[in-house]
RNA sequence: GCGCCUGUAGCUUAACUGGAUAAAGCGUUGGCCUCCGGAGCCAAAAAGUGCCGGUUCAAAUCCGGCCAGGCGCACCA
């Protein structure tokens, strides 16, 4: 690895040159600029300061003595600014760095840095009885493209998918399915509706709270036969429901858990909890203080007065029984951000009860898909539905590809894949975390910055490498590295960085980036036929090879032609 | 009221956890197809990062105080 080369170097003169070296608070990074180098450090102003010495004639020394090693992978060390030293590296080793691309081949951008280690990665969310909407497929973006990244650096990773099959949103969905049924023959994937009727019902008529409250009970208690079978018949309709959303969406899970299973479980734990003195009773329910340990903190019901499980329970529950299915060293849950504060309490609540399984918590809180007009409501009926979004942006990238010559079918999952691709970039082109205002022109894109910008550059590569219609040959005569070389080399440090961050974005910048310049270098430069076409064919390859691993570490589809 | 999160060109976002001249897209203005895919390319105008202080060789990033928005604060999830 050059960047290990690159530290020895830097050790190797500071020895030279009998100063301290403490390397712990120095760096050593590529550049967003390549004109401050391709590798560049700020070793000098580091150590400057603790040896009371210039940081900029430091540096200068720093790079004098590496420069006398002659390194053939270094063409040139700069110093630069208030004392970087910066690495131009030589044409040889880019070249190098080429062929490794196309030898290592899909497996490009992976490492090793989670070898051996056991990770899940829970996201997505939905509940049956409700929609599937936009909201959750911001979750199953962010979440499968973490698992992916994470997979990547090396963990052996699963997937998780928990749902609230039991509750109170459940008892409103069926009652809401037992008036309309009253009327008309009916869907049973209607289910949006019928918990809108439910919820307007259950907070303007008493006489239906009730109802409704009974409902709830008997699908608990599983005591009565029509519940039963339309709580049934609902359960699985959803669950199809989102499997052909997750078959399209390019997700699967390899564990499920519902809030059935997870209830008894955390209601034990609270009971242990409550012996120890974690937990205290009050007005009838199980509460924890969370105040006690942090202001920022509150109190939160674990178990109701009615000794059942509330979702802060049931989640001690989930931390349980997913290690015990699969004993990970990491676990991360991807949430929107609106349950930041609740997460808090009920992690502090875990860390006091299973400290190993709270410290191994990492919590993503993505920001909130809401509407120009305000938050998303499914209580409401105010919702776009993901499959909704998904078929509106397929009309649209049909209408662009309407003059192409290709079969329907062709032409069908094309637009299948760039609208998904375009979803998904919209989502992960930014940090998790902040809200994303909902709006079709703005917020989705079919061009500049877009999934779709990122699919054409790989098809539009392909299609050169098609065109030569010849074998790759190794080429002998290189060229002077340009910025498509240089940001070749840096997908693993990337991919590396997102998984440091659990921050996906970082690699659609840079695969931005590099279908950027691979463009601006396809509009100037002839490839075929020039008279470096070896050469230019292999770094056209190494770039398809490149977006490719990085569309499909986001999860982003790849099409040969579109 | 208390707590948490957020605030960057007209708009939507980035910025290697404190680094170098704050970077892109959309929109606006002006260019580019006898040439490998125009969902493309080139260029221009446009912000000093909500406001005020502080720490530092170095602040969009850290600290303090304001302002604005969002979310959360007891038996919903």
């Amino acid at each position: 690895m050059i960047r290990k080369e690159l530290k020895r170097e830097i050790e190797k003169a500071l020895m030279a040159l009998e100063v301290g070296f403490s390397g712990s608070d120095t760096n050593l990074e590529q550049p967003a600029d390549f004109k401050f180098g391709d590798y560049s450090t700020n070793v000098a102003m580091v150590v400057a300061k603790t040896a009371g010495l210039n940081p900029k004639d430091l540096a200068e020394k720093i790079a004098e003595q590496i420069r006398l090693n002659n390194n053939p992978n270094i063409k040139d060390v700069q110093v630069a600014g208030g004392g970087f030293v910066n690495f131009y590296l030589s044409e040889k080793f880019f070249a190098e760095s080429l062929r490794a691309i196309l030898k290592t081949g899909d497996n490009y951008g992976r490492n090793q840095t989670l070898s051996g280690r056991k990770v899940v990665v829970e996201y997505t969310d939905p509940n049956p009885f409700k929609e599937f909407h936009i909201g959750h497929l911001m979750s199953n973006s962010i979440g499968e493209a973490l698992s992916r990244i994470i997979e990547a650096n090396g963990a052996e990773t699963k997937r998780a998918c928990y749902q609230g099959d039991v509750g109170l949103h459940v008892a409103k969905t069926i009652w809401g399915y037992f008036q309309a049924e009253k009327k008309e023959n009916l869907d049973i994937h209607d289910w949006g509706k019928f918990y809108v009727a439910g919820s307007k019902a259950y907070e303007t008529d008493e006489e239906t709270k009730k109802e409704i409250n009974d409902i709830n009970r008997q699908v608990y208690g599983r005591t009565n036969d029509k519940t039963n079978q339309v709580y049934d018949l609902g359960r699985q309709a959803s669950l199809e429901y989102f499997a052909e959303i997750y078959k399209r969406l390019g997700t699967s899970f390899d564990f499920y858990f519902f809030e059935s299973e997870t209830e008894k479980i955390g209601k034990k734990m609270v009971e242990v909890g409550l012996s120890k003195g974690i937990f205290e009773k009050s007005d009838g329910a199980i509460v924890f203080r969370g105040e006690k340990f942090d202001e920022s903190m509150h109190t939160r019901v674990f178990v109701n007065s009615l000794g059942l499980s509330t979702y802060e329970a049931k989640d001690l529950g989930l931390a349980k029984l997913k290690f015990e299915r699969y004993p990970y060293d990491l676990s991360v849950l991807v949430t929107g951000n609106e349950v930041l504060d609740y997460f808090r309490v009920m992690l502090k609540a875990l860390d006091l009860l299973e400290p190993e399984l709270a410290a191994k918590a990492r919590h993503v809180a993505h920001g909130m898909l809401r509407l120009p007009t305000g938050k998303m409501s499914s209580r409401t009926g105010e919702v776009i539905t993901a499959v909704s979004l998904i078929e509106e942006v397929k009309k649209r990238v049909l209408e662009k590809t309407s003059e192409r010559e290709l079969p329907v079918e062709k032409k069908e999952e094309i637009a299948e894949k760039v609208a998904i691709g375009a979803i998904k970039f919209s989502i992960l082109k930014q940090s998790p975390g902040r809200d994303i205002v909902f709006d079709f022109d703005r917020s989705l894109s079919l061009e500049g910055d877009s999934g779709p910008y990122l699919q054409y550059a790989y098809t539009r590569a392909k299609s050169v490498l098609a065109k030569a219609d010849k074998e790759i040959v190794d080429f002998t005569q290189g060229e002077e590295p340009m910025v498509i070389e240089k940001l070749l080399i840096k997908l693993p440090a990337v991919v590396e960085r997102s998984f440091q961050e659990l921050a996906p974005q970082h690699i659609v910048t840079y695969l931005v980036n590099l279908a950027s310049s691979f463009n601006s270098y396809y509009a100037k430069n002839k490839i075929i036929g020039s008279e470096n076409e070896a050469y230019r064919l292999v770094l056209t390859r190494a770039v398809a090879q490149t977006l490719k691993s990085g569309l499909t570490l986001l999860g982003i589809p790849v099409l040969e032609e579109m």
